[in-house]
DNA sequence: ATTTTTTTTTAGACAAGTCTAAAAATTGTT
DNA sequence: AACAATTTTTAGACTTGTCTAAAAAAAAAT
């Protein structure tokens, strides 16, 4: 098997769908903890054993996509690190096809793009970039990185940080499970909707908000902690 | 790797990607001689040695998708049968969609369909099917079998069996190369373009014809046995 | 009916990616 | 500083999918 990974006459370096998944958990691990990833970390992100991480990280870094030294955990080099941004962009991109124009919801596209995402094509995925009307975030409000890796940072804040009298729009959430943002359908906590802190209970942290200016809503501090409002 | 490859709660058989290519190949064997598939036509097929195929059909054999008898050649089961016209249901709408809906020309489309034809999802397809107004046939004219694996077999004739004063329709194509399909687009000889045959020429068994009632086209007999017509 | 040629299978090897169990290094605690 | 706990690496094994070289079987030719 893989015979395709071989190299090819150009001289660009093939990469396996095992490699791309572990560079994308390296590039998260990296992004979230804003430290290199050590073994655990990765292995615990890609359900294997902390020996198989082991053995990926020697084949990464031979082939200049980590920095990698013995016990001291791995980064990104700049060629890992655009590879990585280049999976990202596919993923969203995938997903954002899936629920526009298939009608995926937000927490059935992910597992399809996890598997879209290792379609190697020079121009496919610009294509349906347009297609798509270059959209700027994914059903989940994540950006989109640009051809060249770049892309928007919004100022967000979680609705847990949010006091009374503030207002603003939800554009995203941290927790990305099926089971959560089912949650969030059902009680109409999703994507653009308005929302207004009414009251914050010291007890347990959850909050009561108005969304859209109509009806209120009782919230943990489960889901609060997850959800990223940009204030208006 | 290939740890997703392993049973799941199911009780639905995994398959690899490997395995779906061998299937289809010796599909499209048995389609075309009308017998079982032999060791070198496979292994010709799918680019790789005699000896790698003869170690995947004992593979596919064991998990129930060929009648394997050793020096015999073989042939699909049902599972084997309803799994090949499954994925080429797939790639053929997949086909499409790079074309109508992105832009692909029908000479790039084939081989980013090969990849996306291994996408594994209960009812992508269909979603996409529904999205694409459930096509019949392919960019190049096949038919796409629906989800019961049956399709509609035209009647056609190759444009080199066709005698003067014979019209009809241009609906598909025996050859699929790239260099091919780009000959046939500069020559405007394309699906569903009305075909009148003005003239044969025994000596080298070219043909005149004349292409939506307009222009005339003297084509080489290599080009005419690759060319199906539904005669009107 | 032999002999020759072609086809197919076996034998043995290899790389990728995974595992378990054990050893080594690092980190935390008294 | 020494001991204990945790993390990471190594060692050895397994599966999938491939290869080359050699053996065996089948088919074709004499
Ligand atoms: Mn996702
Ligand atoms: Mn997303
Ligand atoms: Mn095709
Ligand atoms: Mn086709």
């Amino acid at each position: 098997m893989l015979k395709h990974l071989s190299f090819t006459s150009s001289n660009k370096k093939m990469i396996s769908q095992a490699e791309e998944n572990y560079l994308k958990a390296i590039y998260k691990i990296n992004e979230r903890e804003g430290k290199s990833a050590n073994t655990n970390a990765i292995s615990a992100a890609m359900n294997t054993t902390a020996a198989s991480v082991t053995d990926m990280l020697k084949r990464l870094a031979d082939k200049d996509f980590i920095h990698y030294e013995k016990y001291k955990g791995v980064t990104l080099t700049t060629e890992g690190s655009r590879t990585a941004t280049a999976l990202v962009r596919k993923h969203r991109i995938w997903e954002v096809f899936l629920c526009d124009k298939l009608g995926y919801s937000w927490d059935e596209c992910h597992d399809l793009a996890e598997q879209l995402e290792h379609i190697q094509s020079p121009d496919l995925i610009d294509r349906l970039d347009t297609f798509l009307g270059k959209p700027k975030f994914d059903p989940h409000g994540d950006p989109i990185p640009d051809r060249d890796g770049n892309y928007a940072k919004r100022q967000q804040v979680r609705l847990d940080e949010m006091l009374i009298g503030d207002r603003g729009v939800m554009v995203g959430v941290h927790e990305h499970s099926s089971a959560f943002l089912q949650h969030l359908d059902r009680v109409g906590l999703v994507l653009a909707v308005q929302v207004e802190v009414l009251e914050v209970f010291d007890f347990d942290k959850s909050v009561k908000i108005r969304l859209n200016g109509l009806q209120e809503l009782l919230i943990s501090n489960k889901v609060s902690e997850n959800v990223f409002i940009k204030i208006a």
